[in-house]
DNA sequence: CTGAAAGCGCTTACAG
DNA sequence: CTGAAAGCGCTTACAG
């Protein structure tokens, strides 16, 4: 049906080698004139490249799964986003697939994109304790990355952010403005990434702070902790939440609630996702270098993919250093 | 280096093509001795069939393109995840890219499609105006079908809501409160679903009534307009928005300004995207059926690849009537 | 029911 | 610089 290689060899009377070398631009050397020919005949014809035969031929798709735990988080579709926009310049695509927050579903799409086209696979796991059997099974034929979160026992490489520079910053930044007795509202220690930024505030807790954990981050899980905190006598000076979905049901409920923020008590996100901006005033939030850290994760695959042949052992683990974002909410 | 069929097929003491025929699950009956024999050997291989050569044998590759204008808005995520959910049941893989609202990047997203492994591709045009060409240019080559908005001078099926129904539902609900003098926010005349709204609330509008369009569908023009909306001596008794994230800046801003919601006045959405779930009080909405919509669009593919080699005429348009979402805004 | 053979559409040593 | 040939890993008529 489709005009081939064949075709427009036949068509600009050259030998299909031929074609192929100028159509798909190898180094060597061709007769500027049959290059020209082939050219012509290709344009002439419609021609288009079978990617599916030149991958079978070269064995590189440059198809690349990604594994989310959610499509409908802003902070996840950022990570897509950024993955999206690193392999686009590198000619290659994104297959992307949800976890729906559940370890079988991640297990699914894991396996589904092992028994596909694609080459390799970034995985931002949906659980630190559940997520590791599928990854590491996954992992045995594909090359594996986890991106932002990491699951236990597994030794596919990660990129994530500092957390406890993150929180340095942020609890510097609010003592910095005056800010006391301040409360961290941790989250889900099912997440590498929640795990650890409850442990890096325990280093720069004060005395007169607080730690509250809630069973997930969610826009619900902080309106709860908005009204529990109204609940008490005297508010905290602020509240260090450790995700901006937390932030976001903590500040709209206060703020219906007739809380002032910043006056009377601050709140700070954390992801820097265009949540925040929807409230007003705009919260003051901790951005992850997503842009640097697609672009390591892409690297790391490429290290696994040559590894593979060469035995090397690429890097355990890469953190990046987040940047605080100060708005109107502190 | 990996297994082959070959490898199993040697393994279980079987032809190759016997053994592509049990592990492909072909109808064709196989001795249950040899299958067996066959299933054993490739466990313990540990034998991954080859996508790619698959897809290159039987010329199907199951895999779709999908172009959005935005990962990061709420609402395209959405659709996304629909469209996800609808393949992922059916074997496929959705490879994602996102147009970032330019007409050349979108055109150079969908031409990177075409000479991909992507066997169909649905779009969500971002400018009724612009994105014709390349749709069109696209369609030349792969089955394509316009999702949620179309573009003009395009002829590939288009899947989207009737938005006359959608505002008329939301017209006679916020009636049947008692609110009068309805502002309607339209927006973006670049899309055809933006377009269509205006059009409908046209039809609707009464003589108390008034339409204002704003020059995007954007957090940032639902703020303006609900500035300009408290310049005016009185208050409208409902802003209708023809969009979530026009809403919700709407909702934000008045709320900030002391304006109480719904009592002052009655904020709505359109879209049904979590955004609203972060506002307080929730805001009532449109809500689009999108599992409906997805399938339909999976299914107009399908029924395009036929029609290519059956001569079929596919249905050149479908619209599916959207739910009102009642909720405290209204 | 089974196997030998052809072929999907490319790319790339290899020989000239 | 160019072409004939091999081969990537499968599936599927075709003959038995």
């Amino acid at each position: 049906m489709a005009t081939t290689l064949n075709d427009v060899a036949r068509a600009a009377g050259v030998s299909r080698s031929t074609a192929s070398r100028v159509l798909a631009g190898t180094k060597r050397n061709v007769d500027p004139a049959l290059a020209d020919r082939v050219f012509q005949a290709s344009a002439e014809l419609g021609y288009r490249t079978n990617a599916v035969a030149r991958a079978l031929r070269t064995q590189r798709t440059r198809m690349i799964g990604v594994v989310v735990p959610s499509l409908q988080n802003a902070y996840f579709a950022n990570v897509v986003h950024s993955l999206s926009s690193e392999i686009s310049d590198h000619g290659g695509g994104l297959l992307v697939a949800a976890s729906e927050d559940q370890p079988e579903v991640e297990r699914e799409r894991l396996l589904g994109f092992r028994d596909s086209i694609v080459e390799s696979l970034v995985v931002v796991p949906t659980s630190r304790v559940n997520s590791g059997p599928a990854i590491n099974e996954v992992a045995e034929s594909l090359p594996v990355v986890q991106l932002d979160r990491y699951a236990d026992g597994v030794e596919a490489p990660y990129v994530g952010i500092n957390n406890r520079l993150a929180v340095q910053l942020m609890v510097t930044h609010l003592r910095s403005r005056g800010y006391e007795r301040l409360l961290f509202l941790g989250a889900d220690e099912e997440s590498s990434a929640g795990g650890e930024r409850i442990e890096a505030f325990k280093v720069y807790k004060g005395s007169g702070d607080e730690i509250r954990v809630v069973p997930s981050f969610s826009v619900e899980a902080g309106r709860a902790a908005a009204i529990e905190i109204m609940e008490h006598s005297e508010l905290p000076g602020a509240v260090v939440c450790s995700a901006d979905v937390l932030a976001v049901g903590v500040f709209s409920t206060l703020q219906h609630q007739g809380v002032s923020i910043p006056e009377q008590v601050a709140v700070t996100g954390f992801d820097d996702t265009q949540l925040l901006e929807l409230m007003t005033p705009a919260l003051t939030t901790i951005r992850p270098p997503l842009p640097v850290m697609a672009k390591a994760t892409i690297e790391a695959l490429a290290d696994l993919a040559d590894g593979a042949s060469r035995a090397t052992v690429p890097a355990a683990a890469q953190r990046f250093d987040p940047g605080l974002i100060t708005r109107f909410s502190t």
